[in-house]
RNA sequence: GGCGGCGUGGCCGAGUGGUUUAGGCAAGGGCCUGCAAAGCCCUGUACAGCGGUUCGAUUCCGCUCGCCGCCUCCA
């Protein structure tokens, strides 16, 4: 078995063959820090995130490098609408990022790195991009020169005379070919500025992921990430760069997620049609929005609305409701849930309970990180372990064993797809589940009397306060419901 | 205009040259239940249109129509 991957460069599925063997470099563009994300971007991040989880699944030793752009002209734009200097603009939401991310199941990246730390390399590899004449100084501005690159457009699959032919932007003074682009910025007053041979100034925006990406990973790495509305100017830009300084690949592996629409336009924040992924994480929870972004193809524009929200929210509540009521009938034999559960590439195909499902999800991952199929694996496995769970109820021993093994496999699967579940009944507070159980029992006693009336009444009441109540052969189980 | 992608059953969404069900949501019927909820079982017979290749195409090729992305900051 191997993995194959969708290269944007190669335009087609293709294996995935690392710069060295068994490890894996990768990069993702990550956020400019000027504002709060919005559910497009978060998709994007989040994707890229599981596919790093899903190479260390199968046996890779992954690097993971994402930058933070904290140098740029909206930042600087926000800083005079918030009234606040630009740093902390940037502190602000690079904060509210993480948390986001983090809400939503995402770990952080094994290298973060920030522009503003690396103004020092962007200069110098400015010098060597001026030094071998890619790169050109007119009024304390740098741009690099897109004719000076022989392969400039080999990504987006253009050539300059198509890109000539559809210009729509005036040229800028000062630029010898339209397409030139910035690589430094003179400093107007005010602004931030650093020191460099051309004056007092700022990077343009692509140099940086060219200069973060080969200083921490070198060139030739494997996995370059991003959405597909960057592949031209910044990827395209990025190669250049890369390639014009350092010669040889830049990277083996492009790979583009699709953009998030809104109704039939893509959600951008210039088209101002956001949903924040702030907001929604509030409105929805970060595990919805986790099974929303990841339940479909990357490469494929999905819909934000409230009925494929509803769909997911219903979807993502059938695994959750099955988890807790294995609990309710495992109780100490509840397996735990598995930290960075591993199924190397070459290693025997599982076998045993749960195995098939296993299989289909790796199959699935396998190809082009399907996860459609594998999460169409877990709710099978689910379905399973939910004939096993009424077998247990009617006394089936052998049934109880499966479904402890198929309850271990899912947590397993789950694992690997980012999600974590409460695995006790849902209160995080002991005070509350112990009122919770205690009004359980009333009921109980109620129900054993014939008393259904008084019964009702308090499993009325505990729906309202959001805690469902459901009878079982073996007891009344109950969870804090998910959607509130 | 150039480059790229998409069009699957009520909705979302995988997949494949033919004899087997993607999966989820919603709907209908049933089982279970004091009632409910959850769950399980059963049901729906889909691949934009038109040609072509083929013994056979939703799945390959061409054309048409429709939709979207990029070509400008953008995940």
């Amino acid at each position: 078995m191997t993995i194959k991957i969708f290269d944007s460069m190669a335009r087609d599925v293709i294996p995935f063959e690392t710069r060295e063997e068994g490890k894996v470099a990768m990069y993702c563009c990550g956020p400019t820090v000027y504002n709060y994300i919005h559910i497009g971007n978060a998709r994007t991040m989040l994707w890229f995130e599981f596919i790093r989880r899903y190479l260390d699944f199968r046996g890779y030793d992954v690097t993971y490098v994402m930058n933070y752009t904290d140098v740029d002209d909206k930042i600087i734009e926000r800083a005079k609408i918030e009234k606040i200097p630009p740093e902390g603009i940037t502190q602000k939401y690079t904060r509210a990022f993480e948390e986001d991310l983090a809400a939503m199941g995402a770990e952080t990246p094994d290298i973060v790195s920030k522009a503003t730390d690396h103004i020092g390399d962007m200069v110098a590899a400015i010098e060597g991009l001026v030094d071998k004449g890619i790169a050109y100084e007119s009024d304390g501005n740098v741009w690099y020169s897109v004719e000076a690159f022989e392969g400039y457009g080999k990504l987006s699959g253009r050539t300059l005379e198509d890109m000539r032919a559809g210009e729509r932007v005036e040229p800028m003074p000062g630029k010898r070919h339209p397409l030139d682009f910035s690589l430094w910025k003179t400093a107007k007053d005010g602004e931030p500025s650093w020191d460099s041979p051309w004056g007092p100034g700022r990077p343009g925006w692509h140099i940086e992921c060219s200069v973060m990406s080969t200083k921490y990973l070198g060139m030739d790495f494997d996995v370059h990430g991003g959405g597909t509305d960057l592949i031209f100017p910044h990827h395209e830009n990025e190669i250049a760069q890369a390639e014009g300084l350092l010669g040889g690949e830049f990277v083996r592996h492009w790979m583009h997620a699709g953009m998030v629409q809104m109704g039939t336009e893509k959600m951008s924040k210039s088209l101002g049609n956001v949903v924040l992924a702030h907001d929604a994480i509030e409105t929805f929870g970060g595990p919805v929005l986790r099974y929303w972004a990841l339940s479909g193809s990357y490469r494929s524009q999905v819909a934000f609305s409230e009925s494929v929200i509803a769909d997911s929210t219903a979807a993502y509540e059938r695994w959750s409701t099955f988890l807790t009521s294995a609990q309710h009938s495992l109780g100490t034999d509840m397996p735990e849930a598995p930290d960075h559960p591993r199924r190397p590439i070459g290693e025997a195909v599982p076998k045993g309970p749960g195995a098939e499902f296993v299989i289909r999800f790796i199959e699935s991952m396998d190809e082009d990180f399907n996860s459609a199929g594998s999460f169409a694996a877990v709710h099978d496995l689910v379905r399973d372990a939910n004939r096993a769970l009424e077998a247990t109820h009617a006394g089936d021993a052998e049934a109880r064993t499966r479904l402890i093994d198929l309850t271990s496999t899912f947590l397993e699967l789950t694992n690997v797809l980012g999600f974590r579940f409460e695995v006790s009944a849902g209160a995080s507070d002991a005070l509350v589940a112990g009122l919770v159980e205690f009004l359980i029992e009333m009921r109980e006693k109620a129900r054993a009397e014939k008393a259904f009336e008084r019964a009702d009444a308090i499993r009325d009441k505990l729906t309202e306060l959001g805690v469902v109540a459901e009878d079982t052969p073996s007891g009344t189980r109950w969870r804090i419901g998910a959607s509130t």
